[in-house]
DNA sequence: CGCCAGGGTGTGA
DNA sequence: TCACACCATGGC
């Protein structure tokens, strides 16, 4: 059952209530969940030992949905609160790229075969992926929100806002919880988002970033017309409020850049802090030089290096 | 209580 | 170009 507006890479089929997609044999639903399920207060899904529900926003519905796999061969998408999809294709699609299935990681794991440091813990995660943020505004928004607090804070933050000015689907008495749109945020005031305890800086890039999204001055397939990965940054770090590192790790998690590469980020300092067993984080030189191995692989490799952290 | 957190901007040399 | 102050709040 292929679709002309899907990619023809995209494997998948019907399945009376159910879709399944067909998934690479480098593709560890496990590895993935255990990822997902690295903060108790992540708001916009809910993920167990073997399945994952969460609510999606396609063009013309909303739907809820429940992702199980079957013997690490597909991944089995059902609808729930009777919310039975017309978008099938925009379903399959998300589900596609939120777990990377296009991508061919065995030239990373080549890679990392021979890595001095990648070789020694990227076995023990096989089949990990990076786990995206397909919604543009979504990760930028969480990336803006991330910066300079600690993780636990962050998801803090992202509750608040959601559960504010997101919307939900209900079901079995719990709600699940949608990102608000730029639309929803972009005519807020400053003051919306400083009561929810963010600085008055991020704020305002929470503001502007939702303003260029909803006036069409920034989206996700201009940034994708090119793929020269620095040309990209370049677009995004010129956003006030959007440098080095939020750039990247929206290259790495949204635009799916394979050698995007956030290289300021305190999490890495710290993996490879512990990868390395050092008493000090290394410093950016230094960094710089590892992450030469790492060629076109390095949004890959500090994926996995951030998993070493949980 | 003190240190640090998945940074970024603005300033001054 | 590069160091440095500042932002400002919470987790631990």
């Amino acid at each position: 059952m292929q679709n002309q507006f899907l990619d023809p890479a995209i494997k998948w089929e019907e399945n009376g209530e159910s879709l399944k997609i067909y998934t690479p044999k480098e593709f560890s639903f496990r590895q993935n969940l255990k990822y997902l399920s690295r903060s108790p207060n992540e708001c916009l899904f809910e993920a167990t030992e073997d399945k994952i529900i969460r609510a999606l926003s396609l063009h013309n519905e909303t739907v809820l949905i429940e992702i199980t796999a079957e013997n690490d061969t597909m991944l089995v998408v059902r609808f729930l609160a009777d919310t039975a999809s017309r978008e099938k294709e925009a379903v399959v699609k998300y589900v596609y790229e939120w777990f990377d299935l296009g991508t061919d990681i065995r030239p990373f794991y080549d890679l990392a075969k021979r890595d001095p440091i990648l070789h020694n813990f990227v076995h023990h995660f096989f089949g990990l992926r990076i786990m995206g943020i397909p919604d543009l505004f979504e990760a930028l928004a969480w990336g803006i929100m991330g910066q300079q607090i600690n993780l636990a804070f962050a998801y803090t933050l992202k509750r608040r806002l959601v559960e504010k000015f997101g919307t939900f689907v209900e079901h079995d008495g719990r709600k699940y919880w949608l990102f608000p749109k730029p639309e929803a945020i972009a005519h807020l005031q400053i003051k919306d988002l400083t009561e929810l305890k963010m600085t008055g800086r991020k704020s305002e890039y929470l503001l502007n970033a939702a303003k260029l999204l909803l006036h069409d001055e920034l989206s996700k397939e201009q940034l994708l017309q090119t793929n020269n990965v620095k040309e990209v940054e370049k677009i995004l770090t010129k956003i006030r409020g959007i440098g080095p590192w939020t750039a990247n790790y929206v290259l790495m998690r949204c635009l799916r850049f394979p050698n995007a590469f956030p290289i300021d980020d305190v999490g890495l300092h710290n993996s490879l802090k512990l990868a390395l067993e050092r008493d000090e984080k290394p410093v950016k030189e230094e960094i710089l030089s590892f992450s030469e191995g790492w060629a076109e692989w390095k949004s890959y490799a500090t994926f996995y290096l951030w998993r070493l952290l949980y």
